[in-house]
DNA sequence: AAGCGAATTGGAACCGGTTCCGTAAATATG
DNA sequence: CATATTTACGGAACCGGTTCCAATTCGCTT
């Protein structure tokens, strides 16, 4: 049976408090400290976590709420936070929510409820109810990959990005262009992705551009370009707003036998690790998932203990040049 | 300031104990169970967890020690464990050890002094300080994805799987082989797959089959299937020990215009989403990570509660037949 | 040796629940 | 209607720590 704090102040002879307090860095003689210093490695006492945070009223900890843990972005973002804040001596729970937007919120409540220090969010969408839930709760929150107005957010440059590859696909004479997005629900991937690259379009001028939609996942839309490639397609590239879709695109390009680039190129968004094995390597943009984790967690660190934060922090993007785009 | 059960059983003018009979379906009368609703509701009281836990001395939730995040088949069955631990009103803590063994220790006694009620491991090598940490916490522990004789485990059926897959390959003709595998220190992936492989090549006889080891990662399996390839093979197929390492073969393969399948087959073990969308698609096997993962996640809670679990749960698994395999 | 401030230490209260136990009230039994 | 049996409820102890406060001890000064 595992001791407790009376036991060790009674093995020692002395009182629970000065055991708390050698424990602590109170100040104990060196004397005492020596005895209980003893006593604790005899025993392999530890101290009961829940007796500690139900004084201190909070426990130590980090929640973070991801919509899904099957994506490069979530699990890059995650290791990249629980590094940091391992390294800040704190620990992270992590809520996976199956993309259900009410999960969140509970999420938010049942963090609240165990006390949690912190939150990072990993939210496609803020809604009121979001808002309702982190005012009540009153818990420090940082959302990444998402921007607020009233909320500390971590994001990337996906407008700078959208309009770099937008240029770029543009500098390689592409003047006929596709691009699939995604719901414009989503603020990051939906909207500021899709707004830098049409500047970019509307800076050079004298192009044609469809905008199509499908879903994040790779088989939607592979089903989708499936369609749109059967019939003929007045593009000479299809821009996709992830990774995932491109590769969707990719394949069913090679099912209908268009070659790419040769007859058609792809770019992404993302730089997922398969997108450089692929045959050919995806033409994309990095975004520093892992990097970003970590300045999250340093971030939601500075929140907790009170420290000023600026409300948006935006990463760094990286144009990938790689085979799928030709030029034209 | 949120409100404690004292101020509950004040304003509902009951005493504390009362107002904890109620919340825990004790004998409470009609009266009083109508007075305490309205006062919880109107100051939406909700206990404390850590008061809870401190006197029920354990939290129920379940702990799973993972040695990384960025992989299918990790996500896969943490997807599966979550969804089911939810349904059972449980909840769940992922710890992330990067791989690091220390990190796994260290990992079960923190969880341990955190009341944790069991822990889920996926671990690639069990070693005496796992046993020696098991056995000084006394925590129920299930292992997941290998197996060992003192620790109830689940495991794929990766013995089968390979001599499936062996059998597979040496039907469609092929007679010179070559097998590029991880360490032996994995005994699942690393033994098991490569054993029943063997199997297969033995039963059939005049064989030739050339053993080669990489590490796990899709990065080193292309630096080495680079080299592999650049001087002539002696085989028409590479069974590869995963998919991330098929996936970094058929990389090498395409960047030194080795067509495939038609010169070199490639196959893998896994089942990760994208290797059916590269080009051309993977033949593998297909392990059900997340049925794994609710099946572990049933196991580990009913020896939490001291129902009996057969030592050694196996699961089943699937050849994809698909286009990364000639006939030869 | 007396006086004084600082360093140690023990005791008790407290954090917010759960549970045991005894009593009072309600209901059943004869 | 008296007694036996349930049922409802309050009081107090307890879970295992932390912290405040008062008391004691110590070292140093004059």
């Amino acid at each position: 049976m595992s001791k407790t704090i009376a036991d060790i102040a009674r093995i020692a002879g002395v009182a629970k408090s000065t055991v708390s307090r050698y424990l602590n860095g109170g100040s104990v003689s060196v004397a005492t400290r020596h005895k209980i210093e003893q006593v604790i490695k005899e025993t392999g006492y530890v101290p009961n976590t829940f007796a500690q945070s139900l004084k201190a009223k909070t426990a130590n900890i980090i929640g973070t709420i991801v919509p899904r843990l099957d994506s490069f972005a979530t699990s890059h973002t995650l290791m990249g936070i629980d590094d940091q804040l391992r390294n800040q001596g704190c620990r992270m729970l992590i809520t996976n929510t199956s993309q259900d937007m009410n999960r969140e919120i509970e999420a938010i409540y049942e963090l609240a409820r165990q006390k949690i220090s912190g939150i990072i969010l990993l939210a496609a969408r803020i809604t009121d109810e979001h808002l309702e839930a982190i005012e009540t709760t009153n818990i420090p929150v940082l959302l990444v990959g998402q921007q607020h107005e009233q909320i500390h957010s971590l994001i990337h440059n996906d407008y700078d990005a959208g309009y770099e590859l937008g240029r770029y696909v543009l500098d390689r004479g592409h003047r006929r262009l596709a691009y699939l997005g995604v719901t414009e629900q989503d603020i990051a991937v939906g909207v500021r992705r899709k707004q830098g690259f049409t500047r970019a379009v509307e800076e050079t001028g004298a192009c044609t551009v469809a905008y199509y939609e499908t879903s994040f996942r790779m088989s939607d839309a592979r089903q989708y370009a499936l369609q749109l490639l059967q019939q003929p397609l007045d593009a000479t590239i299809i821009v996709c707003a992830t990774d995932n879709i491109a590769l969707g695109v990719m394949k069913a390009a090679h099912e209908l036998g268009i070659e790419i680039p040769g007859q058609l190129s792809i770019t992404g968004f993302g730089g997922y690790d398969v997108t450089e094995v692929v045959h050919p390597a995806l033409t994309t943009i990095r975004y520093p998932y892992q990097e970003a984790g970590k300045i999250a967690a340093q971030d939601i660190v500075k929140l907790v203990h009170r420290q000023h934060v600026q409300m948006v922090t935006v990463m760094d993007y990286e144009l990938l040049q790689r085979e799928s785009v030709d030029k034209c």
